[in-house]
DNA sequence: CTGAAAGCGCTAACAT
DNA sequence: ATGTTAGCGCTTTCAG
């Protein structure tokens, strides 16, 4: 690390000692105190601007004892999903004045652990997180209980917990989903989906089924393909998919990439969409209007971040 | 703002007094400080770790007058690009014991200013930014450089000052992707691109054109579209190239989803792809390979990532 | 309305 | 190898 050498900063005590009163006051000028006269303070901030003055946050910090610091875990980056999840978040905390450290744990359990110690440690006034494919237990977010600093969870949450939750009604959005696909005529429909330990996609996959059933037609265990939502997995799934007969004749996927992926791979090898395969996706991302044919989704982030904000707003 | 109520917090006066040492002795533990002798440093470890003690970032960096934070400010958060650079940012940053605080101008300089600014209140120990569209000077970013705090210019950037920068080739990177439309027989080669100021579409259309001189293609002004890269806009210039007659038999778009938009709205008008028009685009977003027929790309991401990483290790 | 003074938790001379 | 001590810049009683 380079010595940076930066200038001498100015502080209350040069503007105190300069006009001639005490760091008290100028301290109280620089917060908009009422208490301080109208002419001491305007002579305190034209001079503070003047020098250049701005506030040391470490110093403020150290003596409040708070950290004005919100984190958020994520478990991706690269969602539309999250990537406007993380614009609102931004723009709530930053008008109130927070910062925002952004943390993701590339859907490791391990690197969730770290980011919630690091986070920890800086000592943020409120987390909100997305929890990870395979975090199994909650005991990282534990500590933040401890020292009464909220913890909001978003769209990968634990339900049973008492904690606070923001989440659309996955469910009912998947029960719509696939009975979209029953009322297009499709009898067969393959559900391809993430890891059922996590909220979104067990309460999708109950959505799906809930449906099926309503239509009587009968669940099949082996119509549900669960995968990591990669490229990778997007085309197993489909080579999978094509080796069934009869052949499916809907697909309900969680995730938007994953069913772009899908659809390419089974047009690849001839099929005709939705003729022989209809596709209803999850997120509404750009994609979904980019592909040929045009997927069907399910409208998402904007569900979550307006119930987000609102949340954020009642812990900061 | 809620008062938070949390526990009173373990301090190493605490621990110098639980152990009958000085803090000196505790701090110098802490830090590992070889002078400290193993017995003592083991049992202080224990015991900062039984009463989970954790620094206090605001006392240290009051004490030693630098943040160990690092800002960046992007133009948006939205494309495979940016937010590729951004993980690779936060894993250095991180490993090198430096937080990281990320704003976005979306692509306003009013914005831009009010995030360089807040960083600059906020004390980072050095900046990295990428320009917004419409940024039209520095003068926002001196304030760095008079307090000596290293700023690195990345993509979009401003080359005539004498500042840290991190570009591709994009003269380069443009060359290649119009030679290679000529080669594949386009005499007609629309360049669809962003605000010329930016010195990323700058030197793509220095690339465009030259590739178009040295094949003895006289450039013409009329095949310049620019616009702000958004879905609309990607329309529009379809819509736009759909009336020049004749019709236009390539395409060198300097953004892929614009590229995406582009391809799907020409389609709808019943032109073939690349038979009627060729087209290739920029980024290497995961895009390319889900429409149809996939769109050749220049990749762009990985080539910035390295480069910026190695700046940043440089300055902190 | 203003000032004096204590102290937030830590680091780094300077002793010993 | 360990201890003492003086701040870093700010907020906040408590006293005028």
């Amino acid at each position: 690390m380079k010595p940076l050498l930066k200038d001498k900063e100015v502080t209350i005590y040069d503007i105190a000692s300069a006009l001639n009163i005490s760091i008290a006051t100028v301290s109280r000028a620089l917060k908009d105190d009422p208490v301080v006269s109208e002419p001491t303070k305007k002579k305190i901030f034209d001079f503070a601007e003047k020098m250049g003055y701005r506030t040391n946050h470490f110093a403020r910090n150290l003596r409040k004892q708070n950290t004005h610091t919100i984190g958020i875990i994520v478990h991706e980056l690269n969602s539309n999903f999250i990537t406007s999840v993380l614009a609102g978040v931004e723009k709530v905390t930053t008008e109130a004045g927070y910062d925002l450290i952004i943390a993701h744990s590339s859907e490791s359990e391990i690197k969730e652990i770290a980011n919630t110690k690091n986070l920890f440690d800086k000592r943020v006034d409120g987390l909100i997180a997305s929890l990870s494919f395979d975090t199994n237990n909650l005991a990282h977010f534990r500590r933040f209980k401890e020292k009464n600093v909220p913890v909001i969870f978003f769209d990968r949450v634990e339900q049973d917990a008492d904690n606070t939750v923001v989440v659309i009604d996955n469910y009912n959005c998947a029960y719509k989903a696939t009975d979209h696909l029953i009322k297009q005529g499709c009898k067969k429909i393959v559900h391809i989906t993430a890891n059922l330990k996590r909220n979104v996609y067990s309460e999708r996959f109950r959505g799906y089924k809930d449906a099926l059933q309503n239509h009587k037609i009968p669940f099949n265990e082996s119509l549900l393909i669960i995968n990591d939502l990669s490229e990778k997995a997007g085309i197993e799934s489909a080579l999978k998919v094509l080796k069934m007969k009869p052949l499916p004749d809907g697909a309900f996927i969680t995730n938007d990439f994953v069913a772009a992926v899908f659809m390419r791979t089974i047009k690849e090898q001839g099929l005709k969409v939705p003729e022989d395969i209809a596709i209803v996706g999850f997120n509404n991302d750009a994609i979904c209007t980019l592909v040929e044919p045009s997927l069907s989704t399910i409208n998402y982030p904007a569900l979550t971040s307006e119930k987000l904000l609102r949340a954020i707003l009642s812990i900061i």
